[in-house]
DNA sequence: GTGATGACGTCTT
DNA sequence: CAAGACGCCATCA
């Protein structure tokens, strides 16, 4: 590997983010196996090369946004992208995390445990 | 080896 | 309700 291991996690995590579906920074940090660490997350992507053809349009923070104009063209881009895909934005401008953000079904789920319970909308 | 940085998260003013 | 400060961990200088 020509990346430290912890990287190549975190990219094949956030390549595994199917269409239509959002991860948090903290969500991929927890799968990753530093659940303390979502700083790293942003630092891989910022370092992650174009080559693998990452989906950083579907890794979003918490709120359901992003860096302002760090990434893509801007977030106005990334919208509309993740829409096509089918992520459900509210009319605040954020991300339903609720309906699009992305559950692992192999992986234990803790923090989005509660989450999934509620989906019941 | 030490210091500073960061595409975040959570708590406290 | 919104903005600011602190904390976290790995990488860069």
């Amino acid at each position: 590997m020509a990346y430290s291991e912890l990287y190549q996690k975190i990219y094949e995590v956030v390549a595994k983010i199917p269409e239509g579906r959002v991860a948090t920074y903290g969500q991929i940090a927890w799968l990753v196996g530093k659940p303390r660490a979502p700083r790293i997350i942003g630092y891989a992507m910022n370092r992650a090369p174009a080559e693998l053809e990452l989906p950083c349009h579907r890794v979003v923070n918490r709120l359901g946004e992003m860096a302002p104009l760090h990434a893509f063209g801007g977030q106005d881009f990334q919208r509309f992208m993740l829409e096509e895909e089918g992520v459900i934005f509210l009319e605040n401008g954020c991300i339903d995390l609720e309906k699009s953000q992305w559950r692992p079904e192999s992986e234990k789920i803790s923090q989005s445990e509660e989450t999934i319970r509620d989906f019941g909308i």
